[in-house]
DNA sequence: TGTACATCAGTGAACGCGCGTTCACTGATGTAC
DNA sequence: TGTACATCAGTGAACGCGCGTTCACTGATGTAC
């Protein structure tokens, strides 16, 4: 953990154990904030006082208020790129068909995004006019369709669309796009139905089924 | 159109020609500028100049900049739910598939919000922190909803979802998850791959046909 | 047809608030000898 | 073990910039008689 941070490359990387806290808190408390705000309702002060620190101690790990933003999408990203190995390993799912697999990677992304929903929701609003965040995005979906590639290229035989190459990065699409779209609108119905994660789930795993042609 | 203009809530109703010209062209410049900034990267300073208007008039028309915002919304969201009910009138669609409908469907999605991506990118990320716009979207995409599933319900012979009535539902979710995705990020690639409009109508359309089974 | 008056529309300089950022200073930690 | 010094870390009042908003004023349009 103490190493992850000394890497992000958006702060200062601090020298001694007290600062290290102390930028945890900071990003902490501002993930906290970001929950049920804006990134700019957020003021600087008002994550140095829910981190119990100061103005003075922002400014010398971050260069400016932008840094957090990605300081806390690095961080994120850290950790779902190890998540997304760990979960997608192809020794992983041996013996599974296809439709089980998309069924529980359908899961696994509804139950991810919720986790974490106000900072996703921040992240991607703020992503729409920031290209170097939607850059750091794109990485660990970029490794994510990876590892589906690898999936849906060993079990072509179960699928009927025919360019198995395309079919997992639009799988993607279609997953991430739901997924991330009710994280950005904190789950309102998109028209007049409404549907909880578990029905999200089911459909969306439907949908990806049908898609691929698998069962 | 002058009435029409007369009914947005978040503006003065204009009683001139000349004052009704102003507001047309202050709506358009600030659609414009929004093509390629953010909502608070345009200033109001910004949008009188390129109305070739001034502060007065529009805080005269305005109760304050975000109304702008909500105008624009309004105006739109006035063209798509005309278009909307032109479109999917069931009596447009006697003798096709379900497969074709969806198809067309896709294609008609695609090409609506090509047409004023950067529109949207704005509202879509501003409405993540914005209840009323979100709101008002979900207005527009409560009337799509209904008329896919009279065409759904009409057509349940052909698919295999179990609930035609919810698979309208999260057809149209689907549907548009992606395509506001796409507008929101300009089109940027989700992962590895980048599909043009043309691959994302016949991708969309697969996953689709695939969801409700049909064909 | 002309005049007086009311309302609408437009103008842009000036104001002022909020918030990001700086800075002068104090205290803590680590190192050299 | 103790002292001197350097660097790191922390503090919060003060600054200042940008931009939304106001306001005092001028000009245009419409109406009454």
């Amino acid at each position: 953990v103490a190493e992850a941070l000394s890497r992000l490359e958006w702060v200062r990387p601090p020298q001694q154990a007290r600062s290290r806290e102390t930028l945890v808190r900071i990003l902490d408390a501002a993930e906290t904030l970001l929950a049920t705000r804006s990134f700019d309702e957020v003021s600087v002060s008002d994550v140095v006082r829910h981190a119990a620190s100061s103005v003075g101690s922002f400014y010398s790990r971050f260069p400016d208020k932008e840094a957090l933003l990605h300081a806390l999408q690095e961080r994120f990203v850290a950790e779902a790129s190890a998540t997304v190995d760990a979960a997608l390993a192809p020794e992983r799912w041996e013996g599974a068909s296809l439709a089980q697999i998309l069924a529980e990677c359908s899961a696994l992304l509804v139950r991810a995004y919720r986790l974490r929903q106000g900072l996703h929701r921040t992240l991607l609003a703020r992503a729409a006019h920031d290209p170097s965040l939607r850059q750091r995005g794109a990485r660990v979906r970029g490794q994510l369709a990876e590892r589906l590639r690898v999936i849906l290229l060993a079990r072509r035989s179960e699928t009927t669309h025919p360019d198995p190459e395309r079919a997992a990065e639009f799988l993607l699409e279609i997953a991430l796009s739901v997924v991330e779209r009710r994280a950005l609108t904190s789950g309102a119905p998109v028209a007049n139905l409404a549907f909880d994660d578990e029905q999200v789930v089911a459909e969306l795993a439907r949908a990806l089924i049908g898609y691929v042609g698998a069962r």
